[in-house]
DNA sequence: TGGTTATTTGGTAAAATAGTAAAACAAGCA
DNA sequence: TGCTTGTTTTACTATTTTACCAAATAACCA
């Protein structure tokens, strides 16, 4: 195993933490603006403890911030250079879905 | 629960076939050029088994394609924006480390 | 202080994932 | 056909992740 593997880990740590379809959903719509735990609880409509496990999970992960504003947690995306990866992402599933047409028709 | 969860649901198979530190490792060493699984095995230096299966999983996710020419199977990768987003990452890693060091120092 | 709202934490059962050895398979050659 | 090499699949256990509830914490207000 190559000696540089623990730079592959920190980055398979941040990868990780986005590796959820909830988490996904909650860094699209943090890209608009900051939103407290509970406008993001209404949005994703899973119990408020699970969402809030979520964010902290991505906190941790460093792709959000958190700022307390009174009884409010406000969480702000922090990486917005993430967004580009998602079109990415999107190439590999219409390339996936083109070739499923081709070799079914 | 919004409605459009399988939408991301198919975005976090994808990323989640990328968070592992040893698949990383495979998805840039194919960035140079297609590799068989004896000489990813090599780089790698993990058994030809665990390595087939890492390929299998990205296989699945559509993050490469496999031509098997005699008994060698090659990989190559057929997402070459995904090296854009580890960029992303890196900013993500670099920007920790920035705070950790203003939070201590 | 007591009550209310917003969030986090702890515990737990269920589900998903990782790792690997052994078996299976496929191609080429004697 | 049978042997060898290269790769994939299967089967299994161990570990991790997830989601919910309930309890704990924190900030504010009366």
């Amino acid at each position: 195993m190559p000696s540089v593997m623990y730079k592959y880990e920190a980055r398979a740590n941040i990868i990780k933490a986005m590796a959820h379809p909830t988490r996904l959903l909650i860094i699209e719509k943090l890209v608009e603006r900051e939103h407290c735990v509970c406008e993001l609880t209404d949005f994703v409509g899973d119990d408020i403890s699970t969402v809030s496990k979520h964010l902290s999970v991505l906190k941790n992960a460093g792709i959000v911030t958190d700022d307390k504003r009174g009884t409010m947690v406000f969480y702000h995306l922090k990486v917005p250079c993430i967004l580009q990866f998602l079109g990415c992402i999107e190439k590999v599933i219409h390339d996936r879905a083109k070739e499923q047409l081709a070799s079914v028709g």
